[in-house]
DNA sequence: CTTGACCCTGTAGTAGACTACAGGGTTTAC
DNA sequence: GTAAACCCTGTAGTCTACTACAGGGTCAAG
């Protein structure tokens, strides 16, 4: 990747583990720097060792938490339910159990959602053909919306969508992966 | 539906439309007070008159714009997309055209996004079955978690799903449809 | 005439996962 | 020795489509 930093002023000498700062951790992980720092507010992360400038300094674990947030995430699940699972972690259960009902509980779900999107896309195609077949309707501001008639259960269902299509949160800006 | 209420103190008389105040047109319409004057500030609804008592009064027309844009946010639309249709529409234009193109372009975003869901659903199924196998691996946090390795692709692509599947949005207090 | 239903404006809050910025201090490379 | 690059805290903003509430005024019925 890239060649880790000189070590800094140091809180606690000795180790030789490799100290990072949250720079370091952000461009290995991949994640970004204030989203580190929400993290950690968040109980994501476990609040790091400081160095006498008052620095983030990291342990190679965090590096390992990152991996399992990401993979978790990947997988469907939630800021919360990541948090709930590493809690459980903490404090000695395994969330294995609960991990395992939450995956089917989300396999459902996104079951339903591609039955749902089904619907929604049918309900699309046929009021194109319709758009088509009528061309340019004397309706008073869009013929084509006003004119169409939408089949029953056309319409997506926003209640039940939330976890599986999050929104997009806006910045792109370079961050490698 | 509902007889409409007796006329109360009103700017110009003389003319006999129904004239309503915002809750019977919330009553009408199923959108919800808040909403309605939500939707004025966001230039989705005209200002309406006003009574002399400073109330919005609406004719039948606020009606049919309220239908139309409950039917467009049913064909997959935001609001925004529809503002724009609409301000097409007053300025002339007929927004059709452009309706029509956003149509297939939202068509194949619903198409990219099932192709998505199949590909994370195959991903969660294979996970699921490879954690019943392997039962309970020595992983730190929960080996389930960690020990899966995801197929390429199989995580959900947030940037493109937007649109088609809008966050909740709490409140869920009756407003008769 | 009072009570309660209705209406007004304006602001803040919701969810989720962050990002951005202001206004500082620290470290590092030249 | 100094400027750039990094780090700190804390707060606010993003996006959507609304909802909720405070602190008023207005109107209809009894």
């Amino acid at each position: 990747m890239r060649n880790l930093p000189r070590q800094t002023t140091i809180l606690a000498q000795g180790q030789q583990q490799p100290l990072l700062k949250i720079g370091d951790v952000a461009k290995l992980s991949g994640i970004g720097i204030e989203a580190l720092r929400f993290y950690e507010k968040s109980g994501l992360l476990d609040r790091p060792a400081r160095a006498l400038s008052g620095y983030r300094v990291y342990g190679p674990e965090a590096l390992q938490r990152l991996a399992f947030i990401k993979q978790a995430q990947a997988l469907g699940f939630s800021l919360d339910e990541i948090r709930r699972i590493l809690d459980d972690a903490r404090s000695g259960r395994s969330p294995c159990a609960e991990v395992r009902e939450m995956m089917r509980r989300r396999l459902a779900e996104v079951d339903e959602r591609i039955r749902e999107l089904r619907r929604f896309r049918k309900a699309m195609t046929g009021t194109l053909a319709e758009w088509d077949r009528i061309g340019h309707a004397p309706g008073q501001i869009c013929g084509l919306i006003e004119g169409t008639q939408l089949e029953a259960g056309a319409k997506l269902n926003r209640k039940r969508a939330e976890r599986l299509a999050p929104r997009a949160t806006g910045g792109r800006r370079g961050m490698k992966a």
